[in-house]
DNA sequence: CGGATTGTTGAGGATACTCAAGTTAGGTGG
DNA sequence: CCACCTAACTTGAGTATCCTCAACAATCCG
């Protein structure tokens, strides 16, 4: 049996109790994975639902053209693979582990019993999806009226609050991120990010090595993300 | 009191009996708006939830540059201005009648009450918003992946989807729509719009006139929304 | 040390934007 | 009912952004 005090306190488990807690883990396992592992896969039928606790996943779509897009990444207390509960039998997309990564996983089937046992339990995770369907909406406008250079410090500033930690000159994204993964994750071309990053490093704002990341100057970073560099300009 | 047939046919309402139809109705009122009316404004405190009944509502966001962008079309039976639930406490977009509508409202405190007193409805909720992420996801696909006649194409078959009906010679968008709202809703300009619908138009697949619009081959305009036609180009 | 993955940089070109000048449709008021 | 006014739309010209294609360099891993 599994320890209460590893979900006691992810928002997903706010407000139960102890008795609810362990109730709700006796239907959980929990998985290990590897850098690299792929936790489930795009068609895939979902027969689980997960919560990460450890580590780091990316997960992404591969369009029917063979294109490849980043959903978003998942941190540690994030709910994923939760297709069922959108309406789906399979998995829209492919969780991949990008770091050594430890999640718990449950049987679909124990999602209607926890929701239905727990009336907590149900709101909390319709706030999960109202706050991931606001990101996703976000993501929309960014994408409506930005061009590339601010969606690109956008996504790297949201990078940097979800998975950055201090460091002596900066903030440093914790996990192996590619140039190529920024362009998936914002519309545009691996080139096209690393012209744009080349010119971030010249101007001080960043470090940037095989995929590595350190956001020197979140400040100034934002302003461009806003826009306000280019309004200056003109 | 309101009569519960209003409500007993709509997907947020799945599986209550009348008795908590009733009991749901209670709290609401009805509503009606004219053509051009503001349902509620971006930045107001979020009050009320709303039903759809009739007509047709267009949501829009503006950026803090001024540039505005439609978020979606609301149809009867839809669910809208539910930010309190997305743990906001203003409604995070406009949403303007773009025909003669009838809506229900409830006071954002009987969200609670009706979640909590009908589990059923929590449900029901859950995948409305499970679907509404699916709906913003791909519409991000889209954007990632797709150049402008393409998101153009697929913004004006779901249009065609959603509220449509079919006319002697293909289907009619049943509102006024002007070439700027589906710029807004595609990321682009009107002048690229128009531009598009025109080439359309001369190829037979739309006909289109002031805030009108016809769709005539659904069929081929979903090729070249899945990138068929350019593939075929080379 | 060799191979593979990741990243850099340049040149050229297409897409779609901006700016600009008009046209058309529809509603309003005299 | 007609003239006018405005909002919606069209179309052209010029151009910026960003993509594609290409070649090469750096880094990591086994």
């Amino acid at each position: 049996m599994l320890d209460r005090t590893l979900i006691r306190d992810l928002a997903l488990f706010a407000r139960l109790d102890d008795a609810a807690l362990d109730d709700v883990l006796s239907e959980a396992g929990s998985q290990r994975y590897a850098a690299g592992d792929v936790v489930f896969e795009q068609g895939e039928i979902a027969e689980r639902f997960f919560v990460l606790l450890h580590g780091r996943l990316r997960v992404t779509q591969m369009t029917s053209e063979g294109q490849q897009i980043v959903i978003r990444m998942v941190a540690p207390g994030d709910l994923f693979g939760i297709a069922r509960v959108m309406q789906r039998p399979d998995y829209p997309g492919t969780a991949t582990a990008v770091l050594e990564s430890v999640a718990l996983a449950w049987p679909m089937s124990a999602w209607s019993t926890v929701v239905d046992g727990h009336p907590a339990f149900a709101v909390n995770a319709m706030q999960i999806m109202g706050e991931r369907l606001q990101e996703a909406q976000l993501r929309i406008r960014e994408f409506s009226t930005e061009a590339v250079e601010r969606r690109v410090g956008h996504a790297v500033l949201r990078l940097a609050r979800q998975s950055g930690y201090p460091e002596d000159d900066g903030v440093r994204i914790d996990f192996p991120i590619s140039k190529q993964d920024i362009a998936e994750m914002t519309g545009t071309t691996l080139h096209t990010v690393s012209r744009i990053l080349t010119a971030w490093e010249a101007a001080g704002l960043v470090s940037t090595g095989r995929q590595k990341l350190l956001v020197r100057n979140p400040h100034h970073l934002l302003l461009i993300a806003d826009g306000v560099e280019a309004a200056l300009a003109k």
